[in-house]
DNA sequence: TTGCCGATGTTATGTTATTACGATACACCC
DNA sequence: GGGTGTATCGTAATAACATAACATCGGCAA
């Protein structure tokens, strides 16, 4: 255990714990999004035994914005952006159905479109799940440019 | 038992079989949405005892557009509209969390601009899932009084 | 010291979804 | 009638995802 005097203030980015930061390791080398279970199986040799070891860390990455849930996959992808501390306001991901790669963006009018609605309709909107399929610039095809798609 | 040839109709709307139709119903009573196991708990009674007759029935339902799956939850709601012939192209749920409620809405201005994401990226778009969380108009209430959730 | 508190480890259990296999029902053709 | 194909159905078993419950450890303040 080579780790020496970590315990030094910083709470503007809270200090995670061995558990913790190995699991948002593991998030960060995968190039594609991780459930709790494949989680746990590649952080076996690292002594993680249970899936609450997973999940509790998870939350907490969660909650710092360190990492985010996919709910239409049951899976987890580490924040492109390393933790949003400004208005983690509404993240959309585009995930690609072939190779698993995600691409993590915000959009400013999607969100205002988003507020727009729920204001109109009385809606106290609290949190938002976007989640997008498809095929990614690279499994899409060579070049293929904006137009129906030819037959091979 | 009512039973022998309910085949008479054609196949304008697709005919549903007596699992599909148990299902349905069931959702349409509910005033929220269920998860396959709330659903198998429901019809019971009417025979069904396996969760695989659950999702069966499901699986067609969503194919034809009369029932939707909520992805941050788990469950299943049936369709605002009974089955969206047209596009069925971007549909977003606006989901209580206080009481469970469920507001199916399209919004073509967001279908757009999810659009014009995935054109910009390069991003071939086949489906999205529009999730938002919040307190509902009845639900949020600074002077409406919080709807007392009937126990289902 | 004592007591609290947050993080942890461990076991067991609960919830959601799928795989595998066989039976049944009907349409279609010979 | 006797095949063949397809679609649905029933049942059992299992996989995949998530949480409850409880004991323990270590830091830190009164
Ligand atoms: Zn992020
Ligand atoms: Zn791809
Ligand atoms: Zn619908
Ligand atoms: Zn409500």
């Amino acid at each position: 255990m080579a780790h020496s005097h970590e315990h030094h203030h910083h709470a503007l980015r809270p200090e995670l714990t061995r558990n913790q930061a190995l699991v948002l390791a593991a998030l960060n080398e995968a190039d594609s999004p991780l459930s709790a279970y494949d989680l746990l199986n590649r952080l076996k040799a690292e002594g993680l035994k249970a899936p609450l070891q997973i999940y509790r860390a998870l939350d907490k990455l969660m909650a710092d914005g360190l990492a985010h849930r996919l709910e239409s996959l049951n899976a987890f992808v580490c924040c492109a952006k390393q933790g949003h501390e400004d208005s983690s306001g509404t993240i959309a991901f585009a995930i690609c159905t072939d190779c698993g790669r995600v691409d993590e963006f915000a959009d400013p009018q999607i969100r205002s479109r988003l507020e727009a609605w729920a204001e109109s309709h009385d809606f106290a909107l609290k949190q938002a799940t976007l989640e997008l399929r498809g095929l990614c610039a690279r499994c899409r095809g060579p070049k293929a440019p904006p137009a129906a798609p030819t037959a091979p």
